[in-house]
DNA sequence: TGTACATCAGTGAACGCGCGTTCACTGATGTAC
DNA sequence: TGTACATCAGTGAACGCGCGTTCACTGATGTAC
C-alpha cells in the first residue's frame, strides 16, 4: 500500500522529473531541456520518462502549466483583491519579480510555441486576464475595461520582458521594483500636450 | 574586378546566408536555424558559412542586427517625426505589425541569449529609445520622461509579445490595429477613481 | 495465509538523426614583376 | 602583355556529440482466489 509522495520503485518520477527539468531550463536555458538530461538529473534511465510524459512537448508543457500557477501565487501573495492603482503597481512589481526569478521558465510559459489549445495554457491565460480585469474595473472606472486590461496586461508584460533581455537594467531587485512602479504610475497619469489632436479625452474622474 | 555585389565564386554569400537563414528562421523557428541548414539552403557545402560567420552565434547576431535595422524601417515609415499621442499608436501599430510580420525574427531579437554588449544590440535598443522618448516629450511634455518613456515602450513590447503568443487575437491586421490603438489610448486617458488612493496626480496638462 | 498471476515502472541496448566544428584540400581570382 | 605567385572562397571527408524514440526485457508491487 504506497502511501503519497511514496509510490513504489523511484518514489514519485514523475515529480522529480518536472524538478529536474525546472532546474535545467534555468541551468542552460531551453536548449537545455531535454528528455534524456532530465532523466540524468534524476537518476534514471534514460527512458524511464516516458512512463510520465509522452513525449518532450508533454514535459515543456507541464513545466508551462506549473510556472502559470506560480505566477498566480506570486500575483495573490501581492494582494488578493486588488482594487487601486497602488494595489496595481504591486502587482506588476509581482509580475516582473517573478518573471526575473524565474527567467528561463518565465520564457517556456510565454515564448515556447507549445499547444495553444491545451486547456491548462487557456486556463492560465484566462487567470490571468481575470485578475488585472478585476484592478481595471475597481480601480478604473470610467474607462473601457477591455482596451485597458489588455494595456495594462502589455504593459507589465512587455516590463518583464524588456528586464529579462537585459534592455533595462535588472542588477537589483529594488531598481526594477522601483522603475516597475515608476513606469505603471507614469503612464496611468499621463497628459497629453494642450496643442494635441491625441486621443478621446474621456476624464470622468474627480 | 569584382563588381559590388558580384563577388567571385558565389557572388555574395555572406547575404545569402543572411537571407537563407532568416527563410529557416521563419519556417521552422530558431531551432531550425543551423549553420548547416543554412548552408544548404544556400546551396553550398556545410563549412562555406564559416567564411563568413565565426560561428553559429555570429550568424544569429547579424540576423539579429538586420532585424533591428528593418524595425527602425517599420517605426521611421509610420511616422518620422512622431509628436502626438496619435502618432504613438501609429508608431506602437507599426512595432507590433513588425513583430507580426516577422515572428521568428522578433523573437531572436529579443529573446535569443545573444552577447548584450555587441555593439549592433546596443546601438539598436539606444534607437529605439530614442525614438520613444522623442515622442514621449513632444506629447506629454508634463511627465517624467525616461518613466513614461520606459512605459510606453514596454505597453508596445507588451503588446506585441501577447498577440505573438496567441494570448491576443491576431488573425487580421486591422483587429490588432485596432486593438493596439485602443490599449495605447485606454491607458494614456485612464483616471483613478475618486477614492483611490492611487498615483500622484501630477496631471499638469491644460 | 499462500500462491499464482497481472500490472506496470524502470532498464539498457540500439536505431538513425542533424548538429557544430576541424582539417587538409582545390581551384578561381587578383597582383607583382 | 605574360608569367609566377599569393590570396582566399568554397569543398568534402571526418570527428564526436547529444538528441528523441523504439523495443524487448526485468523485476518490484499489487491482487484474486
Amino acid at each position: 500500500m504506497p502511501r503519497s509522495g511514496d509510490s513504489y520503485h523511484h518514489g514519485d518520477l514523475r515529480a522529480a522529473c518536472l524538478r529536474a527539468a525546472r532546474q535545467l531550463l534555468e541551468e542552460n536555458g531551453s536548449a537545455g531541456l531535454s528528455l534524456r538530461a532530465v532523466a540524468r538529473r534524476a537518476g534514471v534511465s534514460p527512458t524511464a520518462p516516458y512512463r510520465h510524459y509522452a513525449d518532450r512537448d508533454a514535459l515543456v508543457s507541464a513545466v508551462a502549466a506549473e510556472g502559470y500557477r506560480e505566477l498566480a501565487g506570486y500575483l495573490a501573495a501581492a494582494h488578493h483583491s486588488p482594487s487601486t492603482p497602488d494595489d496595481l503597481a504591486a502587482a506588476a512589481v509581482a509580475y516582473v519579480r517573478f518573471a526575473l526569478d524565474h527567467p528561463a521558465l518565465f520564457r517556456v510559459m510565454f515564448v515556447e510555441p507549445c499547444d495553444p489549445t491545451s486547456d491548462d495554457r487557456v486556463a492560465a491565460t484566462a487567470a490571468i486576464s481575470e485578475y488585472v480585469g478585476t484592478i481595471v474595473r475597481h480601480a478604473f472606472p470610467g474607462a473601457d475595461p477591455d482596451a485597458l486590461s489588455t494595456a495594462v496586461w502589455a504593459l507589465v508584460h512587455g516590463l518583464a520582458f524588456l528586464h529579462l533581455d537585459g534592455k533595462l537594467d535588472a542588477s537589483t531587485p529594488d531598481t526594477v521594483a522601483d522603475r516597475v512602479r515608476a513606469a505603471v504610475h507614469a503612464l496611468l497619469s499621463a497628459s497629453p500636450a494642450p496643442s494635441s489632436s491625441g486621443g478621446p479625452p474621456n476624464r470622468a474622474g474627480a
